[in-house]
DNA sequence: TGGCCTATGTTTAGTCG
DNA sequence: CCGACTAAACATAGGCC
């Protein structure tokens, strides 16, 4: 993919590092979203880096007898 | 991608669904992996269909003063 | 930082075994 | 279900601004 295949391994050049993570982090984005849409799949997507602000998706079916969708306001162990 | 662009939307037809599914959850987790590697990115990616079982993907960096990586044996609120 | 570009590597729809 | 195959669509590395 793209000019250079790029070794999966740990990128040290700092520079590269950030641009090339937006790239990849707006694909895994745009394929979690259509994981969701074409199987009606419920997805939860965390990224968290050192160098960038986490990242969180999510994603669910609606249930009845909610009100908003089924997300919860706040986290819950059940 | 493949022999016929698809269309981003609900996939009713449960034949397809399923195999389809299945090639692009390998995809994303595949993605995942790669992102988690390349960029030293912590990943949660949970994906829960109503046809097959759920599948949990966790990364997370080593930390020091903790013996098992980083990961919490229970689910944890701060 | 982030958008745009293009060449090239990757993913995947459809099919068969 | 699983794997393999192919062609077409897609993602992205590197570069430029």
């Amino acid at each position: 993919m793209g000019r250079i295949k790029l070794k999966i391994q740990r990128l040290e050049i700092m520079k590269a590092r950030q641009a090339k993570y937006l790239k990849r982090k707006r694909g895994i984005l745009k394929k979690a979203k259509e994981l969701s849409i074409l199987f009606d799949v419920e997805v939860v997507l965390l990224l968290s880096s050192t160098f960038t602000k986490p990242t969180f998706f999510c994603w669910s079916r609606p249930r009845e007898g909610l009100y908003n969708g089924g997300m919860s306001r706040y986290p819950v162990l059940n």
